[in-house]
RNA sequence: UCCGGAGUAGCUCAAUGGUAGAGCGGGUGGCUGUUAACCACUAGGCUGGGGGUUCGAGUCCCUCCUCCGGAGCCA
């Protein structure tokens, strides 16, 4: 029986091939509808985002048990496929048995209702049965496809770069430490020359420095994996584990490092808009309303780019009532961001060049002496989507800064070695997965696009 | 972490300091083409925890916890 099933994705991808044929169906009840003599259940399979309308009658041996199903009981089911082409959807299977594998608890939590996402988060085990979370997560699963095709059809090298990390902090956020030192048992100060690892260890926050390190010996590279911040950060699109894409691309510069970037956000809207259209169509209908139009317009033109002096003097004449007014030298807060993203050029826009203060040591310094070769792409709707930069790639540059910054030599002697034997320039960027999946999708909280988010106070599941 | 809001039935929410309710979901029955099915009946509650004020607290006060939104950190 198993092996002779059919897949609802097929019916809906080649119906004509089925219609009036013998099929065999398995799935999950979604909901039924009966009256005294036949009924109707809709049946997922999985294998799609559309469901399958079963329709049953009182010839069935077990008809008073089918009346009686709850959602999630899962069935196999044996019928005709017929169209029916007056009725919402295109086909049905009229059954000509329905074998009821397992019933689900009545007190199953999923309901034939609307549930608020937060409820859902509570759930997050049973989340993968509602339509929503159906689309999302198929579409996370399309969208991690993309990147991948995108960068290897570009002949980059996807390098794995280590999980646990002991380089501290290299100003991307708090890290999680990770030991094998039974907290409840040591005295302090800890040995960490006792760790299993021989030192102090940390959840990486970025596999950039690593990656850096691969692209002397491949030229264009990139890294796909999770991220770690300890930040207690309670926002709707901040996570203590998330996931990252990092290309780092050869004798390249920031202009070139942007266009990557470019690129690949067009690549992948467009992958994902061609090979999930049932989960993005249940998008702009339910989720947020024009999100189709949006991507396919911004896959149409070109991202706009604003060095960030620019920036702060369109948000000085703005005219706007900031709570924070636009200063030179300072961090853009969001308000800002969002003016830009959302009201001046209302796509997504590059703001370029930041002042050296406020950006991280490895970045390029211009000529200026004041700003640095640093990217970040703002998306309407979700904000810093892209951080990159050009990297220092002069050797003498690089130290003066770590020496600035007070960084430890030792530590990233490694990292000074990529310039000491045979530096050349490059860039790369991080993008931030989800944050990609929420512009995409239209979801508006990050804990509904990670399949058991982890943010303070929830490590659950 | 700071600021604001909210915790009441399985879910979403009502309820002047005076007997705790509805819709949906569940159960039972009805209905010959439903698709947010419909109609009738029905069960379901330590009002987030602790303390206080009061004859009386879901409601007022204190405190803790949790969640949501805004900010910061950033992807």
């Amino acid at each position: 029986m198993i092996g002779q099933k059919q897949l609802i994705r097929h019916f809906y991808e080649n119906p004509p091939a089925f219609e009036k044929q013998t099929v065999h169906v398995s799935g999950w009840v979604r909901t039924v509808r009966d009256s005294r003599t036949f009924g109707f259940i809709e049946l997922h399979d999985g294998s799609c985002f559309q469901n399958v309308q079963i329709v049953f009658g009182d010839q069935l041996g077990n008809f008073r048990e089918i009346t009686k199903l709850t959602i999630g009981s899962s069935l196999n089911v044996t019928g005709t496929l017929v169209p029916t082409p007056d009725a919402k959807q295109p086909f049905e299977i009229q059954a000509s048995d329905i074998d009821i594998v397992s019933p689900a608890s009545q007190e199953n939590p999923i309901q034939k209702k609307r549930h608020s996402f937060e409820f859902l988060r509570t759930i997050a085990h049973l989340r993968p049965r509602t339509n929503t979370f159906n689309a999302v997560f198929r579409v996370r699963s399309i969208l991690a496809y993309a990147i991948h095709k995108f960068f290897n059809e570009r002949g980059f090298v996807y390098v794995h770069t280590p999980i646990i990390t002991s380089v501290d902090a290299e100003g991307a956020g708090e890290m999680f430490q990770v030991t094998t030192l039974d907290p409840d048992k040591i005295k302090p100060p800890a040995d960490y020359a006792r760790e299993l690892l021989g030192r102090k260890t940390f959840l990486t926050v970025s596999g950039q420095l690593p990656v850096e390190a691969f692209c002397m010996g491949f030229r264009n590279v990139y890294t796909f994996g999770p991220t770690f911040r300890a930040e207690n950060s309670n926002t709707p699109r901040h996570a203590s584990e998330f996931w990252m894409i990092e290309p780092e691309i050869a004798f390249a510069d920031l202009e070139d490092d942007m266009k990557l970037a470019e690129d690949m956000m067009k690549f992948i809207f467009t992958h994902v808009l061609e090979n999930a259209p049932d989960e993005m169509q249940f998008f702009d209908r339910f989720i947020e309303p024009g999100v189709i139009e949006r991507l396919e317009k911004v896959i149409r033109s070109d991202f706009a780019a604003v060095t960030y002096t620019e920036a702060v003097g369109l948000l000085e004449k703005a005219g706007k009532d900031f709570e924070y007014p636009a200063a030179w030298g300072e961090n853009l807060q969001t308000e800002h961001e969002r003016y830009l993203s959302e009201e001046v050029f209302q796509k997504p826009v590059f703001v370029i060049d930041y002042p050296e203060t406020i950006k991280a040591f490895y970045m390029y310094l211009n000529e200026d002496g004041k700003t640095v070769r640093a990217m970040d792409l703002l998306v309407p709707g979700v904000g810093e989507i892209i951080g990159g930069s050009q990297r220092e790639d002069r050797f003498d540059l690089l130290l003066e800064r770590m020496k600035k910054d007070g960084m430890s030599e030792t530590v990233y002697d490694w990292y000074v070695d990529v310039r000491r034997f045979g530096s050349f320039p490059h860039a790369g960027f991080g993008l931030g997965f989800e944050r990609a999946l929420m512009y995409i999708t239209g979801m508006k909280n990050i804990r509904d696009v990670i399949p058991y988010p982890r943010t303070p106070n929830q490590a659950a599941f």
